[in-house]
RNA sequence: GGCGACGUAGCCAAGUGGUUUAAGGCGGGGGUCUGCAAAACCUCUAUUCGGCGGUUCGAAUCCGCCCGUCGCCUCCA
């Protein structure tokens, strides 16, 4: 099982330990809904949370709330309220709006303000080895004193601020240093610490939890793309220089999603909330566009490329909803369909591969029972896999069909079938035509007539 | 200015030295089936991988230059 690591630049082996494996992932800010490439990021590291599971694999997955922010506190502002109910108000919504996308939850989902001691114990451990400085009652991590600083983002430190936007705090002794612990400003929500009232700074978190959960070292750590620097690069420094040892085995990240060719991000507004997505979209249309292109690449958000997966997931929906009707077995061998669906996905999650898998087993499937062939199996197959990736083959099926007066439609079928039996072809399109207008297609078979909704 | 990614058919998107004279999906053409449809199946739809050079017996895949798009260097999944 081969997966890309940022940091050594290349796909390594996944060696594992007693079959058990830990997983950490860069969560959100609670300061707003979630959009759709914090979706997306989630997704990438749950397909693989279960494809490890499915390979029989332990895994134990983390994904941290940051629950406390500048930007969660000006909205607790703005808003009257406290910073941990506009927290837990965000953090309900995206456990909501995951669990919509079927996203399997993570094991944990540490929140910052319940990390605080094991920080402060953090922030002291560096203090002792001479990493850090006081700057008028903040704590700063001195940049300078890891020699190795910028390996994950390939970064030097003597031109890291050259030609940036960023306005260099004058007093830091390296405009690279950041806070590991910031001093709170009147009215602001505070802990105490040895260095006064104030609130940890953005990274020390993760590495606070990754350790207080895993020990010095976790085998991958996942985010996406915009957090390799400065946050990994950060949690790298100030991890290492306690533990002395390799944080990561893994860095993955996932590629940015896109809106019309722009970063979707909190800066810009350029965003998309995972919670309207899902009222045009329905999830297993959201998930196959997030699967048909590779992780680590960027996608951009397109209404039609999303609606194209819609019909796509319709070839794999049919090809479960056959009826079993053959007896004969092929001698057609589910084993080289599952083989190949795993080597796609052991070779760095290869989802756009590992589906090809998926709709060249549904066309088997269609050939054989056209055959008269038994194809139980096959379908079965189909289901499993597609489960993996978070595809349920059923479930559109059964939205589609809520909402209906289903003794209705049965009335028209039946009448319509009256009709053909009549060879009054005329009166049987013109109720088919009826069924249409109430978007209701129907399909004529040996079994009969069936229906589903179309869009 | 520094670091990095990408550019493959009408569209989306894999492939990163020969097994690929390039997966899969959407769209489109033709056919089979059907009273007609739908679904399904068969078949066609890039002799070619941004451009130009180079390395090699052999390159979409490696190297160089150029053009274009984007990301990080600021909170960000």
């Amino acid at each position: 099982m081969k997966f890309y690591d940022s940091l050594d630049k290349k796909k390594k082996n996944l060696n594992l330990n007693n079959n058990k494996i830990t997983i950490y992932v860069c969560g959100v800010t609670t300061s707003d809904y979630s959009h759709l490439g914090h979706a997306f990021s989630s997704m990438v590291f749950e397909v693989l949370h279960k494809y490890l599971e499915y390979k029989k694999i332990k895994v134990t997955r983390i994904q941290n709330f940051t629950d406390v922010d500048d930007k969660i506190i000006d909205k607790a502002k703005k808003e009257k309220l406290t910073m941990h109910q506009v927290s837990e108000k965000y953090i309900n919504a995206f456990i909501q709006d995951m669990d919509k996308l079927r996203i399997k939850r993570a094991d944990f989902y540490p929140r910052a303000t319940d990390e605080i001691s094991n920080i402060i114990d953090f922030i002291k451990k560096l203090e002792i080895k001479g990493f850090t400085y006081n700057l008028d009652g903040s704590v700063y991590f001195k940049v300078n004193n890891k020699e190795d600083y910028g390996k994950l983002s390939r970064r030097d430190l003597n031109n890291i601020v050259q030609g940036t936007r960023v306005e260099i705090e004058e007093k830091k002794q390296h405009p690279g240093d950041f806070a590991l612990w910031k001093k709170s400003k009147e009215d602001e929500p505070f802990w105490d610490s040895p260095w006064g009232r104030g609130r940890p700074g953005w990274h020390i978190e993760c590495s606070s939890m990754v350790m207080s959960n895993f020990g010095n070292s976790v085998d991958i750590h996942g985010g996406g793309l915009d957090l390799l620097f400065p946050h990994h690069e950060n949690e790298i420094a100030q991890s290492e220089a306690i533990s002395g040892v390799r944080f990561a085995k893994f860095w993955m990240h996932n590629g940015l999603l896109k809106i019309s060719g722009d970063k979707m991000s909190k800066s810009t507004g350029n965003l998309i909330r995972l919670r309207d997505a899902l009222k045009i979209h329905s999830p297993n249309s959201l998930r196959l566009w997030m699967l048909s292109s590779h992780y680590r690449n960027p996608i951009i958000y397109d209404r039609e490329n999303i609606l194209a997966q819609s019909k796509a997931l319709r070839r794999l929906r049919e090809a479960t909803l056959i009826s079993n009707m053959g007896k004969s077995h092929s001698g057609f061998s589910i084993n080289k369909y599952r083989e190949i669906f795993e080597k796609y996905m052991e070779d760095d999650l290869n989802t756009p591969k590992a589906l090809s898998v998926l709709f060249d087993l549904s066309r088997e499937i269609n050939k054989l029972s056209t055959l008269g062939n038994d194809i139980l199996g096959p379908q079965r197959l189909l289901k499993e896999l597609a489960m993996i990736l978070g595809l349920n083959l059923n479930e559109d099926q059964e939205r589609e069909n809520e909402d209906i007066d289903e003794a209705y439609i049965d009335d028209l079928i039946n009448k319509r079938n009256k009709f053909r039996k009549n060879k009054l072809f005329k009166e049987a399109d013109e109720t088919r035509e009826q069924l249409k207008k109430m978007g209701i297609e129907i399909r004529d078979s040996q079994e009969g007539t069936v229906w589903k909704k179309i869009n």
